[in-house]
DNA sequence: CATATTCTCAGTAGTACTACCGAGATTTTC
DNA sequence: GAAAATCTCGGTAGTACTACTGAGAATATG
């Protein structure tokens, strides 16, 4: 519970907020989405990461909103700077990339919120007034990668099983041994087998250690 | 990059909030903080889960605050059955538990946030706010969490393994059969067995099918 | 230095799984 | 209504895994 002093619009005016951006049109775009709006203010503008370090060491600003592709020094190393010695500056990584990967780094690195460049106005303000006052932000889009895939998307079967096969397939990840399986499904042990036997084929497994891994894939587990 | 209709503040009106806790005292609390903003309005309060599925379907809210444990149904049950019936309501989670368990339950229920009750009142706005315009919020103290033990923490070891065993389980989990695991290492195919043998006991597991489970709950696969 | 742990390997036996073959019954598809 | 797919089950054989006991060597641990 150990919140690095929270920003409140009440107590200390408005949100002071540092782009960082290589890009001289991305930044004049984000100050003119901000600049609409009375508790935020821009306090500078940084083009790449060694620069945003230096700045938000002199600024102190609440936020830095910032890219993370820049020369020099890109947006993560630059958070991670940040982070352990200005750790009370919010990091908001600006990206174009919805790329699940991206997403675990920034936060490790890290940044509070990660939003994509496609992002509305209003959903932008949200998202800075978010970290300041000490919370995390992610855009929509990107909520079901913090999961960890899986979430949204029903998982298309790669592999073509039947009905029936996903049923043993979900016995043996288990880990119940045929025996157990058969029993369950009111059928014989050489039913289970032929389709242990077919789901190994369908899915390119030598044996049972690797049946867990599909079962998972597939979402038969939870 | 599609969003389930984000609230904006200019096209709508305020915010329309559900409130759910079985206290009333808590209820009335969080009532006292919203109605301080002009921009956030109460529209009703369950006091379970079951009631909270039943008006977000009558009164359609913007937000839904739920807390967690609540009787009949609790938040979690309550927050997966709405994501299905009503997708365009954003759930947030109010919660006294800061368990790294149960952030990722909650957002795989279909939640939206997070948020802990020794939150601030400038906080919370900002959470309804941030859900409500389309993004994911979380509370500072369990941002950490987001990331998924194995990058931050070194994934904490349960069942005791030794270096060995890991070594093996690792190659077990990858499909490997015991004669493999044995020439790769350098190793006798009883050695294998034997360190097989003390895996599953260590894990408690029957078989091999299970181990891939254990072997990526350790992190040992990436 | 005694003790404990880990890693190593073996014997024996039983169970489970894999790899083929074939085949009847049922349902779906064209 | 023929063809294809699915689900069912069996034989035979070989390989892999499981269970239990025991034990030597190297490496911590106290």
């Amino acid at each position: 519970m150990t919140s690095n002093s929270p920003h409140t619009a009440s107590s200390r005016g408005p949100i002071r907020v540092l782009l960082a951006d290589d890009h001289e049109l991305v930044r004049d775009g984000i100050r003119a989405r901000l600049q609409k709006v009375s508790e935020l203010e821009v306090v500078g503008e940084a083009t790449n990461g060694r620069e945003a370090v230096r700045m938000t060491r002199n600024l102190k600003p609440d936020v830095l909103l910032m890219d993370v592709s820049m020369p020099i020094m890109n947006g993560l190393e630059a958070a991670m700077e940040i982070r352990k010695t200005q750790p009370g500056v919010a990091v908001l990584i600006l990206s174009v990339y919805d790329n699940p990967e991206y997403v675990r780094g920034v936060v490790q690195a890290g940044a509070r919120g990660y939003i994509l460049k496609d992002i509305s106005a209003q959903e932008m303000i949200t998202a800075i007034t978010s970290v300041a006052s000490g919370g995390y932000f992610f855009s929509s889009a990107i909520g079901p990668t913090l999961v960890g895939a899986s979430a949204s998307a029903p998982v298309e079967d790669p592999y073509g099983l039947t009905e029936r096969e996903r049923q043993v397939l979900t016995a043996i990840a288990k880990g119940q041994p045929n025996k157990e399986v058969a029993a369950a499904l009111g059928i014989s042990v050489r039913t289970v087998e032929s389709h242990r036997l077919n789901l190994r084929e369908k899915v390119g497994s030598r044996n049972a250690a690797q049946l867990y891994r599909v079962a998972q894939e597939l979402g038969l587990l939870d």
